[in-house]
DNA sequence: TGACAAAACTAACGGTTATTAGTTTTTATA
DNA sequence: TATAAAAACTAATAACCGTTAGTTTTGTCA
């Protein structure tokens, strides 16, 4: 069952990784087995040896697949010629469009991250403690500008992040349909608060 | 070793609920054994079914003392003399409140109902769902009444619960030791949101 | 078509799991 | 101090776990 080489090499375990995503997302990671996420590729447990090397394995990748993309992002929105006030809108948009897009896996990493055995743990608490930092350096420097209110960095960038990830999208998203409404409501009340 | 009788009938098991509720935080339900949880009590794992029933029976005790707790507050809540905002910044506090001071059984009620059997994760989905109603019922007094903006109040509702179930406070709650300021923090940056 | 490699299979492993059955120890009360 | 209940213990169970070794099937390309 050779598939063409060289160009597809990786893709039948980015596909035990999506698989996985969704059970891990819907189960949980220790609670799901390799012969449940075996059935659901349609192949006998021992088959996935061929592609991965171990069941945390396939945790470490989703885990950190997921935080270099929001690393990434980070860079990207820091560099931005723009003020404080539209950077920590592009990045809450930013962790929207991933729930959104790409949920087993986001939720995956924001839930299932206890699990990683050491040092992996500690490697991926560390990339969350930077990215978070550099969230509230932004806020600083929007305080500093007067484009915020005099909050505490620290506790602004834990209320958001904790409302973003925490967020149970799929309920959500299929009533309302209406994505970027969706986006722009959920975002407003992180910046606008509720009072009028 | 037989206790005071009556009087101190099901404190052993409260212990063991207790005890459990902070291994279920650290480790998570699944990945937790029966084992572990005899060794932290100091006693052989048999030995605890002298006092439970089952593994899962400890984690449905958490999670339904938990809810019945938040839906009698919201039931209080819902009494009370007031306008919509005091009651809205009730909740929040209560909330909090909770998380500060019943932090792994929240915790683990937050994380770890997915593990519970059917029909038990039905029921507790069921009251989540009526406690989110109620709580939308609130935010739609309000803005009836002018006090809010005219958001949709399910989504106003979903920001504020995922914000403040998620919150891991242990790291940020040693910091800042000022419990007070910490809680009027957060309950303003809900409310206020984080532009002047 | 024959050769080679990718990917499936079966059988089995040692280890861990929650839980039971039956017995012994501990402790409070009468 | 004798009694009875509460709560500990040891031993063992069947089920399930992730993973390995070795073999067979499948598909592609020369």
């Amino acid at each position: 069952m050779a598939r063409i080489r060289t160009i597809n090499k990786g893709t039948r375990r980015e596909l035990i990784n999506d698989t996985a995503a969704a059970l891990f997302r819907a189960k949980g990671f220790t609670a799901s087995s390799m012969r449940e996420l075996a059935e659901k590729m349609g192949v006998e447990a021992p088959s996935l040896y061929n592609h991965i090397g171990s069941k945390g394995e396939i945790l470490h990748s989703i885990c950190f697949k997921i935080a270099r993309e929001f690393l990434h992002n980070m860079k990207q929105v820091m560099q931005m010629p723009a003020n404080e006030l539209t950077r920590i809108e592009a990045i809450i948009r930013f962790h929207l469009f991933m729930m959104l897009n790409h949920y087993d896996e986001v939720f995956v990493a924001n839930h299932e991250w206890r699990q990683l055995e050491e040092p992996a743990r500690s490697e991926f608490l560390s990339l969350r403690n930077q990215y978070e930092q550099q969230f509230s350096q932004i806020i600083s420097q929007g305080i500093k500008a007067g484009e915020f209110k005099k909050v505490e960095p620290q506790i602004a960038v834990l209320v958001i992040l904790s409302a973003v990830r925490g967020l149970e999208f799929l309920n959500l998203a299929k009533k309302h349909r209406n994505t970027p409404n969706l986006t722009t409501d959920i975002t407003n009340h992180l910046l606008k608060g509720l009072i009028p």
